[in-house]
RNA sequence: UCCGGGAUCGUUCAAUGGUAGGACCCCAGCUUUUGGAGCUGGUCAUGGGGGUUCGAAUCCUCCUCCCGGAACCA
């Protein structure tokens, strides 16, 4: 509902705290003040269907839709379809695939600027009937020497002054497909001594002999982005057109089509595009780590594509928390990458079941231990929800911990498994280290341990045993693949290279450390892709699309945060 | 160089002429059968110079720096 909108009689009142709004909420509060375009909030998500949606697009989504909902309002799909050799129907699925696996729903309308272009032609035709339009065939160079350069004024197209009969004949032929592509262009004719490029006599139409997506070869001429984007939305009624800010020296000429074409006039708003830290985020950029191989193409759990972040284990969710608690700003900004990982981790925290999952498997042979005895163990699923119940798992006198829970020469502060030493195995009993078994290269094989039986379910009275460290049974353990993905720039800031290089010369050559044998608990035995769970004590991970029913493979979403990895660097 | 934008803790978002605040990060402590989670406390910012005002992050002015703009791309 509409709520904080009104905000004039508000100071008086001893209430909770409102909310501060964002400056895209302001202007629409100044126009349902204004009345400008009635009470009515209407916006619109335009995606152009030639790449995957990443997650500056879910930015955008986010802010469009949750702008509509909260205001009572509506916000449409569109696609923004008017140049033949970029678009695919394949984009046109997978961008709406993606908005709809985020969490939003444009209902029955869905748009693509391709439906419009008739009316568009119209409008083109009247713009020539007024005397604002014309037919110029300056090939491009000559086009590019006539728009002049920031401080020098461009000067008229020698076709400027054709009357509005030779200019209706020719758009009319060019439409009929009688020039080849590049030779002919229809322009607004506006000024080519404005200081704003975009104001010089713009191309509104070109000759482009392609096959559309959609309206397949019934068009050889397409109206430029300028001339389409604006009388869509004032096709739609939007009330605000929210866009890049690459988009504002283009205002004046959105504004100059509604004026002169006598239509529905939305406003164009400007905001500052996502960025993220350790991140590159264009669609060129992504082409090149898919086509060099990099990455193992759009969906590669490491991209931040919306496909990407949703194989890799993401919640729609905390991506859409993401983008809320970010805001909306005109300044540039570059997010911390760390922020989109706690929002995932906060809600995975909540709600993602427990298990136990043993990485990098070290053997524990339990002496005082019988050898055919199975204990059921109960666990929690999850002590941040109780409804989730508890599960059994299978405790035997051989069990794997892992690698890094043992350390045969401890260092200080060290509180897990070492010779002589006692841990808690979680949930299970405490567990104390008697002696360490070496093979010839002297490696270790194998550690022989007790248990102290009396200690399942309560703590000892006699002592303070600090440690837990997580395990499963060696017999009862299944076999996983674990793939721990990091990220794919070692820098901050990957565009930020010396002379000569590019944003390659940053990728973390680490990204990525497939584990083929990890032991997981057996409660995972035919688990189902996109599931997502938390290895106790390691992270969050979701199950990945190549998991068979013989063996499950694991995304790494996000590791848990590790203060002990703060403790152990301090410690050097 | 011309036009259009922008500048507040490390990061991000507030404060709309009246005590510069929150969150994340960081630090310290408490708690804990996840070195997770949680709880308490703490460090840290108005790009610079002038001006208006009792009072300026906010208004005026000059400067500095950053981003975008000269596709028949969007």
């Amino acid at each position: 509902m509409v709520d904080k909108v009104v905000t004039e009689n508000g100071p008086d009142e001893a209430s909770a705290p409102e909310k501060s709004l964002n400056f895209v909420e302001e202007i629409i509060n100044d126009h349902l003040k204004s009345g400008r375009f009635g009470q009515v909030v209407h916006t619109r998500f335009p995606p152009e269907p030639n790449g995957y949606l990443h997650i500056g697009h879910a930015k955008s989504i986010a802010l469009n839709f949750s702008l509509a909902e909260k205001y009572g309002g509506l916000c449409n799909l569109r696609f923004d379809d008017t140049n033949p050799f970029k678009e695919e129907d394949e984009y046109v699925q997978a961008i709406k695939e993606d908005i709809k696996w985020l969490g939003f729903d444009w209902e029955d309308r869905e748009y693509y600027a391709s439906d419009y272009f008739e009316q568009l032609y119209e409008w083109a035709v009247k713009l020539i009937k007024d005397g604002l339009a014309y037919v110029c065939e300056l090939t491009l160079e000559e086009g590019r020497e006539y728009r002049g350069t920031p401080t020098v004024p461009g000067k008229n197209s020698p076709y400027r002054d054709r009357s509005v009969e030779e200019n209706l004949d020719l758009f009319e032929r060019m439409r009929k497909g009688e020039f080849p592509d590049g030779s002919r262009t229809l322009k607004a004719k506006i000024d080519m001594a404005h200081p704003n490029f975009h104001m010089r006599d713009p191309v509104i139409y070109r000759i482009l002999h392609g096959h559309h997506h959609r309206t397949g070869d019934k068009w050889c001429i397409y109206p430029m982005y300028d001339f389409t984007h604006g009388q869509s939305d004032s096709i739609e009624e939007i009330t605000q057109s929210i866009c890049t800010l690459e988009f504002e020296n283009h205002r004046p000429l959105y504004d100059w089509f509604c004026e002169k074409l006598e239509i529905h006039h939305p406003q164009q708003i400007e905001f500052a595009r996502l960025n993220l830290t350790y991140t590159v985020m264009s669609k060129r950029k992504f082409l090149t780590l898919v086509n060099e191989g990099f990455v193992n193409g759009w969906d590669d759990p490491r991209m931040p594509t919306i496909s990407g972040l949703r194989r890799r284990g993401y919640t729609p969710e905390s991506i859409r928390n993401f983008c809320e608690y970010i805001g909306v700003a005109k300044h540039n900004s570059v997010v911390d990458v760390t922020i989109l990982e706690n929002h995932v981790r906060e809600h995975l925290n909540a709600v993602a079941p427990r298990v136990m999952s043993v990485l990098n498997p070290i053997k524990v042979v339990i002496e005082n231990y019988p050898e055919d005895k199975v204990e059921e163990i109960q666990a929690i699923n999850n002590p941040e929800d109780e409804s989730a119940g508890s599960r059994i798992v299978p405790f035997t006198r051989e069990i794997y911990i892992d690698q890094n829970d043992f350390m045969e020469v401890p260092v200080k502060k060290y509180f897990r498994l070492a010779p002589g030493k006692e841990v808690r195995l979680r949930y299970a009993y405490i567990i104390k280290c008697e002696s360490v078994v070496k093979n010839d290269a002297g490696e270790i094989v194998e550690l022989r341990c007790t248990i102290d039986h009396d200690t399942l379910g309560k703590q000892p009275t006699d002592r303070k045993v600090r440690g837990v460290i997580h395990w499963v049974s060696a017999d009862k353990a299944i076999d996983a693949e674990v793939r721990l993905y990091d990220r794919l720039f070692s820098v901050e800031h990957p565009d930020k290279v010396e002379e000569g290089q590019d944003f390659r010369s940053n990728i973390n050559p680490d990204s990525l450390e497939v584990i083929e044998h990890a032991k997981v608990e057996p409660s995972l035995l035919g688990v189902k892709s996109g599931q997502r769970f938390q290895f106790e004590r390691v992270g969050y991970f979701s199950v990945d699309p190549d998991t068979t029913a013989e063996k499950p493979v694991f995304n790494r979403i996000a590791s848990l945060r590790d203060s002990w990895a703060k403790i152990a660097r301090k410690g050097r």
